[in-house]
RNA sequence: GGGCGGGUGGCUCAGCGGUAGAGCACCUGAUUCACAUUCAGGGGGUCGUUGGUUCGAAUCCAAUCUCGCCCACCA
């Protein structure tokens, strides 16, 4: 597709919009991204967590899908038959109620469209928008297999949907029941209860005095809702409350409507509570509901659906709840019984859809029942066939399925998987996958459909087979399910990734994954949730149009530990930007001197390495480790970081300087063998360089795919292959790891800093060349200062380096002791004998604390015995090192003073 | 009330049992030779506090302060 070749027409700075949207293109169009089910490789899945159709994806959706998409490419490059199924989700409440706004625009109401004409509505309406989030996973450069997308309300999801009712119906799973539940007076429908945000509010605890039946006194309650008190059906103390114990049993009068109400004897009534009393409002409270239940008392709702009191109300009927309450109190201030009133906080329920503070009313839902599924749920995450990364979250997860209540599936909505269940004018109920003739009692033909549709979750929960094909079994669902690893946020593994674990078990009797990866949220500079209140989101687009899908993968992915939140920060991007910037260039350097290099075999430690090359190609193969280990623990911001360290420091700053002068035209020598000697070290020059790009290349496309295909794609490769996206993934070289190599290179690089640091001291300017002298204290010493000449010269600004014994030591030089070989700066005009004197005797104060703290680490027995032995053989060598060096320096004062 | 997480240089955050790290910011210097989206160097932290375990603790344990999140039917 692109010619491989030069650098010449590579702009020295790196431009994502040049290269990315032609990438992705060539990947759709080869077909890269999608799995192979004839391929015989081992499969390896991962089913997206489905946006909501009708949002557009936010920071977090980029973080979720950059850590989907490098598995995926991670896995793909590995060999897996690797397939990543992307799709949308209906989003029930959000969708519609978004519609609902759209048309309310238009001064109209979703019932003066009637049901076909709004849900008509809703479809145009989500064909606009999933394809938004497409267009974004794309731009972002997500692998995944479009020809498998799915979307949770289309025809094999809505089959699974009804699939799976029915069977939990039979079970006896599903049932119909009239509870307490939490009703949400805006969207008009019940929700579940994790849909139910709790907030800490500030309000009042209010007193009212109840007269009691008997004419004398009366027994005060304290209530956070006075106007809920028109549906009281009791009073309740504690049964062993000394103080009302001889109440129990009686009447008291329920102040406004007048009602006799009884007084009770109820063991969950806090005796420290306010006054010890409580009323019972079975209708509005789920506590109540429950005490009622106990004591066999009646339930009066006394608020419509609306929130506006109702006939049950007496005179109240057709106020707000909050009028309603404020003239309650005001009537019972008249009355004489209001007691007290005091500031209170406590917690309101809130709908996390809207907003709205939740009403707890009784009504007529379809539940699942959930003690049944749990159980097995629970066991497969203690019994470790499920692991969540980080682990931590596995006690999330089973704190809340331990805990769990039956979970509320019907919505008052018009947008979803409606109910499979019809009644028949008997009221005989059919619940069917298909859509039945006939009562299945009564034979009647006469049906209707429940109105209601489902909870959204109820088709999530089962996205990773349905998305396969279930509840046909398909050839996707025999190869593909269960799937490896699903990749989400902490925020829904109550939501959905609980769900998806039961329903799994329950309908394929197996886990749908093996693990859980689960990330944390991405938020604004303040560390702030990004919302749609505070305007702090930021559309993924943007980033990627400023800086390049590369750039924003790294930035989310880069410095973040596994499961933390993390914050959105420009500074990081523009650091990530450089960073692509710096493999550009690192690319452009390496391709501009591969001139008349062809690819041979791999290199292998029988080459005539150079220290440099030993070192660099060392250094590779620990990394390529490195980054299959943390990929492997899922801790991406680890590998990313090993990447970014060693091409920039490791690479770049070293190997790339050191390796400089290799490939610099030479004059002709007319010496053949000589000329033969620097072509082949050349050409060995060019192998390091270009393996070494290469190979680091391939271990970053995963998580920078766009810029290492772009720069991979004009690397010259031995065997035609056409993209670094279906590449083999590097494996460690074992026989390239060279300790030693590594060794002389930290000494080396040590050196050299030193030399650095001593110009600047003595302020010798960058320009001057200097001389360095090199006493070698040892055999290894003297292959190391042989090898190292050329490099001192260039990174040190050397004329000249030479060889001396210890008699040619001379006296005005500066001295850099080393392990094995001391380096001499002869700076004669400039040195000052007294003033050398003194910096060596700093240094050597320096080296001296180091020395007694190794020394009296070596001396104790306790860490002798007990550390492991390694570490005591790294200190050793520390010590010797350390010690060498002081003698150095100990004979170099004195043979200066 | 329970559970979880954070408190590390000016800022944002890694590290989580072997002598404190990065990016940004700051200071000094460099630059026709891949890159100023750069390079060489520098200053700056008793790792919230107090105890304990250990040969050794930012890292493990306990307590404590502080910030944040999640769960819970506090009328």
């Amino acid at each position: 597709m692109t010619p491989q070749g030069s650098a010449t027409n590579m702009a020295t700075a790196y431009d994502p919009k040049l290269v990315e949207s032609k990438w992705y293109a060539y990947w759709m169009e080869q077909g890269f991204s999608q799995a192979d089910s004839a391929s015989g490789k081992k499969p390896f899945t991962i089913v997206i967590p489905p946006p909501n159709v009708t949002g557009q994806l936010h920071m977090g959706h980029a973080l979720d899908n950059a850590i989907q998409d490098i598995l995926i490419r991670w896995r793909r490059m590995s060999g897996d038959d690797a397939l990543w199924v992307p799709g949308t989700d209906h989003a029930g409440i959000a969708t519609q109620a978004k519609l609902e706004e759209e048309i309310a625009k238009e001064g109209l109401t979703r019932h003066d469209l009637g049901r076909e004409g709004f849900l008509a509505r809703v479809w145009d309406w989500k064909e606009q928008y999933g394809s938004r989030i497409v267009e974004q996973l794309r731009m972002m450069g997500a692998s995944c297999d479009w020809s498998r997308e799915r979307f949770t309300l289309d025809e094999g999801c809505s089959k699974a949907v009804r699939e799976s009712f029915v069977r939990y119906y039979e079970r006896g799973l599903i049932y119909r029941g009239t509870y307490i539940v939490n009703w949400c007076p805006h969207c008009m429908t019940v929700i579940s209860d994790i849909e139910v945000d709790h907030e800490e509010r500030a309000g009042r605890l209010y007193y009212i005095k109840y007269p009691l039946a008997s004419g004398n006194g009366f027994i005060t309650v304290a209530t956070t809702r006075p106007e809920t008190m028109l549906g009281d059906v009791a009073v309740a103390v504690h049964p062993t409350d000394e103080r009302y114990r001889h109440l129990i049993g009686q009447e008291a009068i329920l102040p406004l409507m007048e009602r006799v109400i009884p007084i009770i004897a109820d063991a969950t009534v806090d005796p420290a509570f306010g006054t010890g009393c409580v009323k019972i409002t079975p209708g509005h409270d789920p506590n109540d509901f429950e005490m009622g239940l106990r004591h066999n008392l009646p339930q009066i709702a006394v608020m419509a659906k609306d929130a506006t009191m109702n006939e049950n109300a007496g005179i109240y009927q057709g106020m707000e709840r909050m009028a309603c309450r404020a003239r309650i109190l005001q009537d019972l201030q008249e009355q004489g019984l209001m007691d007290k009133i005091e500031e209170h906080h406590h917690s309101v329920g809130t709908c996390s859809r809207c907003d709205a503070v939740i009403e707890p009313l009784v009504s007529e839902q379809w539940f699942v029942k959930m003690k049944p599924l749990a159980e097995p749920a629970i066991a497969a995450v203690r019994e470790g066939r499920l692991r969540f990364v980080p682990e931590r979250y596995g006690r999330t997860y089973l704190n809340w399925m331990e805990n769990i209540r039956d979970w509320c599936i019907s919505r008052q909505l018009w947008w979803g998987h409606r109910i499979p269940a019809w009644t028949c004018p008997e009221g005989h109920r059919t619940v069917a996958i298909e859509d039945p003739a006939c009562c299945s009692t009564c034979g009647s033909t006469q049906l209707t459909q429940d109105p209601d549709v489902l909870d959204t979750w109820f088709s999530s929960a089962l996205w990773p087979f349905s998305t396969l094909g279930w509840p046909e079994t398909t050839p996707d669902l025999k190869r593909y399910f269960p799937t490896d690893v699903l990749v989400t946020g902490y925020d829904i593994i109550s939501f959905w990734v609980a769900r998806m674990i039961f329903s799994s078990l329950e309908f394929m009797g197996r886990e749908p994954f093996h693990t859980v990866v689960i990330h944390g949220m991405v938020r604004d500079t303040q560390g702030r949730k990004m919302s749609k209140s505070l305007n702090n989101g930021i559309d993924p687009a943007d980033i990627v149009a400023g800086y390049g899908a590369d750039a924003l993968r790294f930035m989310l992915i880069h410095g973040s530990a596994p499961g933390n939140d993390m914050s959105f920060q420009q500074e990081r991007l523009e650091q990530a930007r450089n960073f692509a910037n710096k493999i550009w260039n690192a690319s452009r350097f390496v391709l501009m001197n591969l001139e008349g290099y062809q690819p041979g075999p791999p290199l292998d430690s029988s080459a005539q390495l150079t220290l440099p090359d030993r070192w660099i190609l060392s250094r590779l193969n620990k990394v390529t480790t490195s980054v299959q280990e943390a990929l492997e623990r899922y801790d991406f911001g680890e590998a990313l970081g090993t990447l970014y360290d060693f091409l920039w420091d490791e690479f770049c700053d070293w190997y790339i300087e050191l390796v400089k002068p290799r490939l610099q035209p030479k004059a002709v020598d007319p010496d053949p063998q000589t000329s033969e000697e620097a072509a082949a070290d050349l050409r060995l020059a060019q192998g390091v360089l270009a393996t070494v790009l290469r190979t680091t290349l391939e271990l970053l496309h995963p998580f920078m795919p766009f810029i290492s295909e772009e720069i991979w794609q004009h690397l010259p490769k031995g065997e035609a292959s056409r993209s670094i996206m279906i590449t083999d993934w590097p494996k460690t070289n074992a026989t390239l790891i060279d300790n030693a190599a590594e060794r002389n290179m930290t000494a080396l690089m040590e050196g050299i800093r030193s030399i650095r640091n001593l110009r600047g001291e003595m302020n010798v300017p960058h320009g001057r060349k200097i001389i360095l002298q090199i006493l070698p204290a040892s055999p290894e010493g003297r292959t190391l200062a042989e090898e190292a000449k050329p490099l001192l010269q260039r990174l040190a600004n050397a004329s000249e380096v030479t060889m001396i014994s210890e008699a040619e030591v001379p006296a005005k030089a500066l001295t850099i002791a080393l392990s094995n070989l001391t380096i001499y700066l002869p700076l004669a005009e400039m040195i000052d004998i007294p003033q050398e004197i003194a910096r060596l005797a700093k240094e050597l104060a320096a080296l001296e604390e180091e020395i007694a703290r190794l020394e009296s680490r070596l001396q104790n027995e306790g860490f002798l015995s007990k550390a492991p032995q390694a570490v005591v053989e790294q200190e050793r060598v520390k010590l010797a090192d350390y010690l060498s060096k002081k003698q150095t320096l100990v004979a170099r004062q004195q043979q200066l003073s």
